[in-house]
DNA sequence: GACCTGACTCAAC
DNA sequence: AGTTGAGCCAGGT
């Protein structure tokens, strides 16, 4: 079941493109609460669209947060993505 | 409808 | 600069 705030969330994840990194402050922002941060990372943690990039979505500190695959898998694909490095 | 929890954020110590 | 406490939002029990 999803309700109209996860929905405004998936949409605006949904359009983050590669290479791109929004805040859980900005999505949250977006989706019309920029307190929502918290509503946020749930609804990216249930999220039931796997088209949703929610792991294109970190803290506003710039670490990566969480993420329902594991916070390592997460790292592993903005590594891919280009946001982050191999450590090169 | 109140209470608890969670991938957060800000401010203070 | 790292830890702790309080604030805020939405979902589920």
């Amino acid at each position: 079941m999803i309700t109209k705030f996860q929905e405004k969330v998936y949409n605006v994840v949904q359009k983050i493109p590669k290479g791109k990194i929004l805040s859980y402050k900005e999505v949250a922002k977006l989706t019309g609460s920029p307190r929502a941060s918290r509503a946020v990372g749930n609804a990216l943690n249930r999220n039931p669209f796997k088209e949703v990039p929610c792991h294109r979505v970190i803290k506003s500190d710039g670490t990566l947060g969480g993420y329902a695959k594991g916070a390592k898998e997460k790292a592993r694909i903005l590594k891919k993505e280009g946001y982050l490095k191999n450590g090169l």
